[in-house]
RNA sequence: GGCGACGUAGCUCAGCUGGUAAGAGUGCUCGACUCAUAAUCGAGAGGUCGUGGGUUCGAGUCCCACCGUCGCUACCA
C-alpha cells in the first residue's frame, strides 16, 4: 500500500440564481462524489469543497425584480441546493457559501498580495451606463437590433437568431434590458489583472498535462496561442459583492464574481480546517493540501467553466505566491435531454427536484453514472434512466444480492457459513473480483468513472454465471456441504462487489455494511463466519413511469 | 465569423500513443435454468466506424476539405 495521498477535490459552484439540474449533477457533483468516496476507501485523505456562489448582477437584478435583498434570493437558493445535496449523498467536507466573511477576507488578502507583488493595476474604460436605474450594465444586458440579421433582441454580446458575436456598440437602438432606457457610455475605473503576466508560466504549466481529457487540455492551449491571455478587470459597478480593500475607486463598486468564486476552494479548504468538521483539530491542516507539492488537486467543473479553472484561477494562484496548481480538471460535457440542452428554465422533469420525486437516489445515481458525459454531450431521458434502472441496476446487481442473501438465509442457519470453498471455479470467481480492485483503480485514477462503474457490473455478472454454472440450489439436495461452500463463495464475491459499487450507490451499499460488516478499504475482506443474514428485501425497486412523464420528459 | 469537441450496431456509449478477422450494455432471436424483483446464464443475428480525398506496407485511430450536432468566444455565472 502506497501512502495516503492528499486529495482536494475541488467542485464547480453553484451559482444560487435558480434551481439546479440533472445536467450539473451529471456534470460536476455526481462525478466528484464518487470520486472523493473512491479516493477515501483507498486510503486518501480525501478534502471535498465547494458553495454556493451568491454574488453578482443577475441575484442582484432578481432582487430588485422581487423587491426583496439579495440574500433573500440567495437564502432560497442555498437552502434548496443544500438540501439536495443531502438527499443525493453528495459527501462534501464542507459546502458552504462565498458569502461568508471568512472568504471576504481570504479574497481580499489574495487581491492585497497580488496588488503588492504588481499583478493588479487600475485602468480606466467606457462602460454602459442605465440613466434609469443608474446602474452599470453587463453586455448580455443591453439588447437592441442585430446589425447582421436584423433581430430586434439581440444582447449585447451575441445575437441569439444569428449566434454572431456582438459588441454593445453595434447594436441598433440599443436599449436597457433593465429599464428600456436608452444606454449612456460613462468612464469608470476598475482593477485589472494582469493575467497577461502568466501567458509564458501558463503554456509551461499546460506543458505536461498532455493525459488530460482533449477538449479540456486543446480548449485552454488555444486560448494561450498569439497574444495570449488579457488583462480583465476584476472589480465592477455594483453594490452586491465583495468590497475592494482599498478605497482608491470610491464607492458603488465591488470586486467581481468569477474572480472571488474561484478562490473559494481555497477560503473552504481554510474554513474546513478551523471547523470543528475537521478532526485534526489544526487549524492549519489546510496546507497539507494547499502549501504541499504532494497533494493532488482536481477539479470537478462543467466545459463551460474550462477557461476559468485551467487559465485564469491558475493565474491568480500564481501571483498570489507558492499555493498548489490544479492537478487534473476533468471536466465533464453536457448531459443533453432528448436532444436538447438542459436548461432549468425550460423546466419538465428535469430539475433536481423534479428526478428525486421520480427516482431513489441511488437509482438516480446509478443511472446518471452509466451516462456521465465524459468524452462527449451524452443523451439521456427519462425512459433511458429508468431503463437502465430496470435492465441493469435492479436486474444485474439488485437482483444478484437478493438470490444469494435468500439462499444463504434459507440454508445456512440464516447466518455465513464457515464454509470456504477451494474449487478451482471458486478460487477464479474470487480472483476476477480481487482482478476489479486493479482495474477499477486504474479507472478512477483518470476520472473514468464510467468505466469504473462497468467493472463493478462486470464483476456482478461473473458472480451471476457463477450460480449459473455452480447451481447450489441443486446442490443444496444432493451435496449441502458443496452448496454452502458455493454460497460462501457467491457471498463472498458480494462482500468485494459492494465496495466496487459503494462510491456510486452509497445509500443502499450502507444497508448492505449493516449486514456484512463496514469494508475495511478499497478491496474484497474475507467473510465473517457467523454473521447473521436476515430474509433480505430488495435494495432497489423497479420504476415504472406514469405516462405522463413518458411524454413529458 | 474564430476556436474546440463530437459524428462507431435499433438505442446509449467504449475504442490510449495507427497493426490480431470492429467492442460493451440494452433491445431482438434461439437455447439452458428456476435460488432470485417474470430476475439469471449461454449462443446468435445486427455496423462499407458522417461524406470525399490524402499519408502509410497497414487508418475508426494521423492530415485536408465538406456536411451535421454541441459548446466556448473573455462585462451572465
Amino acid at each position: 500500500m502506497t501512502d495516503p495521498v492528499n486529495v482536494l477535490v475541488a467542485v464547480a459552484w453553484p451559482y444560487a440564481s435558480g434551481s439546479r439540474h440533472i445536467g450539473h449533477l451529471a456534470g460536476a457533483y455526481l462525478p466528484a462524489d464518487i470520486y472523493a468516496r473512491q479516493q477515501r476507501l483507498a486510503g486518501n485523505r480525501v478534502l471535498m469543497v465547494s458553495g454556493s456562489d451568491v454574488h453578482g448582477t443577475p441575484i442582484a437584478v432578481r432582487a430588485e425584480a422581487e423587491g426583496v435583498t439579495p440574500q433573500d434570493i440567495v437564502d432560497r437558493y442555498h437552502g434548496e441546493i443544500v438540501q439536495q445535496w443531502e438527499q443525493l449523498g453528495i459527501s462534501w467536507d464542507l459546502y458552504t457559501t462565498t458569502g461568508t466573511e471568512h472568504h471576504a477576507r481570504v479574497t481580499q488578502e489574495m487581491f492585497l498580495t497580488q496588488l503588492e507583488n504588481g499583478h493588479i493595476d487600475k485602468r480606466t474604460s467606457d462602460q454602459f451606463f442605465d440613466p434609469e436605474v443608474e446602474r452599470f450594465l453587463p453586455d448580455r444586458y443591453i439588447e437592441g437590433e442585430c446589425p447582421h440579421c436584423g433581430y430586434g433582441d439581440a444582447r449585447g454580446d451575441q445575437c441569439d437568431n444569428c449566434t454572431r458575436t456582438l459588441d454593445p456598440t453595434d447594436l441598433l437602438n440599443p436599449r436597457s434590458k433593465l429599464s428600456g432606457a436608452t444606454p449612456q457610455k460613462r468612464e469608470t475605473e476598475h482593477f485589472f489583472y494582469r493575467y497577461s503576466d502568466f501567458n509564458d508560466k501558463l503554456r509551461d504549466y499546460l506543458e505536461d498535462k498532455s493525459d488530460w481529457r482533449p477538449h479540456v487540455v486543446n480548449f485552454a492551449r488555444g486560448w494561450l496561442e498569439d497574444e495570449g491571455l488579457l488583462d480583465r478587470a476584476i472589480t465592477r459597478d455594483i453594490d452586491w459583492g465583495i468590497d475592494i480593500p482599498v478605497d482608491d475607486l470610491g464607492p458603488g463598486k465591488k470586486i467581481y464574481v468569477w474572480y472571488d468564486a474561484v478562490i473559494g476552494y481555497l477560503s473552504a479548504s481554510q474554513e474546513w480546517a478551523a471547523s470543528d468538521r475537521n478532526s485534526s483539530g489544526d487549524a492549519d491542516a489546510w496546507k497539507d493540501w494547499w502549501e504541499n507539492p504532494d497533494s493532488r488537486h482536481v477539479y470537478f467543473i462543467g466545459k463551460d467553466n474550462i477557461p476559468f479553472h485551467a487559465l485564469f484561477w491558475p493565474a491568480q494562484l500564481m501571483g498570489a505566491g507558492n499555493l498548489h496548481l490544479p492537478d487534473s480538471i476533468p471536466a465533464n460535457q453536457y448531459v443533453t435531454f432528448k436532444g436538447d440542452k438542459v436548461s432549468a428554465s425550460r423546466a419538465v422533469g428535469n430539475t433536481i427536484a423534479e428526478m428525486l420525486e421520480v427516482f431513489e437516489p441511488d437509482s438516480l445515481r446509478f443511472a446518471l453514472s452509466a451516462a456521465l458525459p465524459e468524452q462527449a454531450d451524452t443523451d439521456i431521458s427519462a425512459e433511458e434512466i429508468a431503463r437502465r434502472i430496470n435492465e441493469e441496476l435492479v436486474a444485474t446487481w439488485g437482483n444478484l444480492v437478493n438470490r444469494v442473501l435468500s439462499m444463504v438465509n434459507k440454508n445456512c442457519d440464516g447466518q455465513v457459513p464457515d464454509t470456504p470453498g477451494s474449487a478451482p471455479e471458486d478460487l477464479e470467481l474470487l480472483a476476477s473480483i480481487d482482478q476489479s480492485f486493479i482495474e477499477a483503480s486504474a479507472q478512477f485514477e483518470q476520472a473514468e468513472l464510467k468505466a469504473a462503474l462497468r467493472t463493478a457490473m462486470k464483476s456482478a455478472q461473473a458472480a451471476n454465471g457463477y450460480l449459473n454454472a455452480t447451481e447450489p440450489w441443486k446442490l443444496q439436495k444432493t451435496d449441502p456441504v458443496r452448496a454452502s461452500e458455493v454460497l460462501h463463495t457467491a457471498l463472498s464475491a458480494i462482500n468485494g462487489t459492494r465496495v466496487l459499487f459503494a462510491p456510486f450507490l452509497p445509500f443502499t451499499c450502507g444497508r448492505l455494511d449493516e449486514i456484512l460488516g463496514e469494508p475495511s478499504g478499497w478491496a474484497r475482506d474475507e467473510l465473517v463466519a457467523g454473521t447473521p443474514i436476515d430474509k433480505p428485501t430488495p435494495m432497489f425497486a423497479k420504476v415504472e413511469l406514469a405516462a405522463e412523464e413518458e411524454n413529458s420528459a
